[in-house]
DNA sequence: TATTTTCATGAAAGCGATTTCAATTGCTTT
DNA sequence: AAAGCAATTGAAATCGCTTTCATGAAAATA
């Protein structure tokens, strides 16, 4: 007993008008008459027609359904720009086709190609790097593609971002001014622009307008979890830093963690800031002072612009930088 | 300088074959000499010909895509789910398109016929509670859907859950037998099945089996959040209760630093068991008892499910109930 | 009233694949 | 060498809708 769906035909049929009156109808033409209008409606309410939406995509090469590939759902920075993507794209009637690209640069192409295969309307792209192939592959797709938290240091592709250098030199120059000489910096992989391009180069910046010299055994390379930063933390101990600046919430919430169950005291002994003010910064005890970003926004923003690029128009800016905060908590001290 | 795309018809005409017979290579049917198949292969990658999905889901009338309510990606349970469907649906070659209904019914019930219109091959569901409304739209679907992490009393639905009932019961039977005699019970909105249906059953047979008073004073309804958690706590503390279950880690955390800032001590003087396992658990301190779910393979097995259905084969079984655990931290004293 | 314009509508050609069915080809088997 | 079969292949219909173009009807203009 399959069950018998309703076509545009059937309707034509029952209305006794052409199909193309009913399209029209459906799509909201208004070149039809009130009356007839009027009477088609009835008809598709009675055989309770719903447009496929396959058919529809084929015949009008517009399928109203973006792409948006995000390293992993469950991690709660992509999750929140996610949400802002699906908001407003549901705002504007398309829907997201989601894919997990675990950051691998390989599965990011194929997961980029099947989506063109699917024939989006558009991509957004999160992720933690972008090189030459995945370049390429933006450009050579014919739908266009947006980049969410995600930076590309070349900017070929629309983007939206805060300004991390900035965010982490502001930082970092706090810590220096409350007397700090001996800053580390725990981040994710340098292989990725976002560390190695941005954040880096902020971390920099502040000591060099401070005159400090940079060390780079005080650069740590973890990954983005909690176990990595209790890992990590009796090495940063050891180097003899007094203050932390970390790049994931949930490795500073480790670094926390064991740094006092190992009597070193936060933020008497050590100070601590991370990067993406997730809800764990509020769970720890002490809570961690944090950058803020707009992550619902970053998303919702890049949404915004790849609806205009699939509809033609132009952009008024290519590369979207929102503003960020810090989120002062107890794992700093206050301002002297 | 519109992308040229190249169709079937074009390697048809290179390779000197029938549409057909590309089409066959392409799909891998065996009724392709060897050499043919090599001539139109070479073709294809000459011509770098990518099929459009969307013809051959019109003419196919299967999409290789599935849909995916969730009430809120941001919402680390329901995201790790997520992460299991998707795994599974990549490895079947299904795409998914996700969409938040936040719990809303009426919004859950226009996502569902959004996603029908897009003729996806299935739907895999998450929500907190399945009404009749819903149920309805479920049986009239053409596209079989699961339910994942999501019950359904009436049990029409296939789904994949633990068994939640039993695991509350457990946990309270726990605290039971370390001497408590009042022990709250922390929830989401009642009007949520798995609330007022499950856990409340689960709290309730621990207490009818050692013959505790059952005092609906004990319960609280609050938001799945921290904040809901510290307000929460007071009202708690009030109430005399030495030891309490709670829904949702987040709250949990709420409940125990705002104990812990009120000078109540955890565990010594309130145990707290919550019920998502999540890393949120393992960050606050004390760190938190708690009931594990295998989150992932919720996901991951009604996935499955759906592929047999969406292949018209027989389930073994309409309802999973995957196997759940306690994990043991700090908040809660040792078995006596 | 005759002539334009404007409105509403329908016929039919796609969109880019899959799939059925018939035709052809190439081997085997007598 | 003729007949029989299985393996390949192609022609053409179809999927359900959009969209162009032509046409007839109605309204506006002269």
């Amino acid at each position: 007993m399959e069950k018998q769906t309703v076509t545009i035909y059937d309707v034509a049929r029952e209305a006794a008008v052409s199909m193309a009156t009913v399209s029209r109808v459906v799509n909201g033409n208004p070149n039809v008459k009130p009356a007839t209008r009027k009477k088609v409606l009835a008809v598709i309410e009675r055989l309770d027609y719903r447009p496929n939406a396959v058919a529809r995509g084929l015949a009008s090469k517009r399928s109203t359904t973006v792409g948006v590939i995000i390293p992993d759902v469950t991690n709660i920075y992509f999750a929140s720009l996610a949400r802002g993507i699906d908001d407003i794209a549901m705002m504007y009637k398309y829907n997201i086709i989601l894919t997990n690209s675990d950051d691998a640069g390989e599965q990011e192409v194929n997961v980029l190609n099947t989506l063109m295969a699917k024939q989006v309307d558009g991509v957004i792209f999160m992720g933690n790097h972008i090189d030459d192939k995945l370049r390429a592959e933006f450009k050579r797709a014919k739908a266009p593609v947006v980049l969410a938290g995600t930076v590309d240091p070349q900017g070929d592709t629309p983007s939206v971002n805060i300004d991390y250098a900035a965010a982490v030199e502001e930082s970092v120059t706090n810590l220096i001014q409350r007397g700090h000489k001996k800053i580390a910096l725990a981040l994710g992989p340098l292989s990725q622009s976002i560390n190695a391009e941005y954040r880096l180069t902020g971390y920099k910046r502040a000591l060099n307008k401070a005159k400090l010299p940079y060390d780079d055994k005080l650069i740590y390379e973890a990954g983005y979890s909690y176990d990595a930063g209790t890992k990590l933390q009796p090495v940063i101990a050891d180097s003899g830093a007094t203050a932390v600046f970390v790049g994931d919430d949930e490795m500073a919430a480790g670094i926390i963690n064991a740094s006092i169950e190992s009597g070193v005291s936060v933020p008497d002994d050590l100070e601590v800031i991370t990067s993406n003010d997730t809800i764990v910064t509020q769970i720890t005890r002490p809570s961690i002072t944090s950058i803020t970003q707009p992550l619902y926004d970053i998303g919702a923003v890049a949404m915004r612009m790849l609806t205009k690029l699939m509809n033609d128009k132009e952009l008024d800016e290519k590369t979207v930088t929102l503003p960020y905060g810090i989120a002062r908590r107890a794992s700093t001290k206050s301002a002297e």
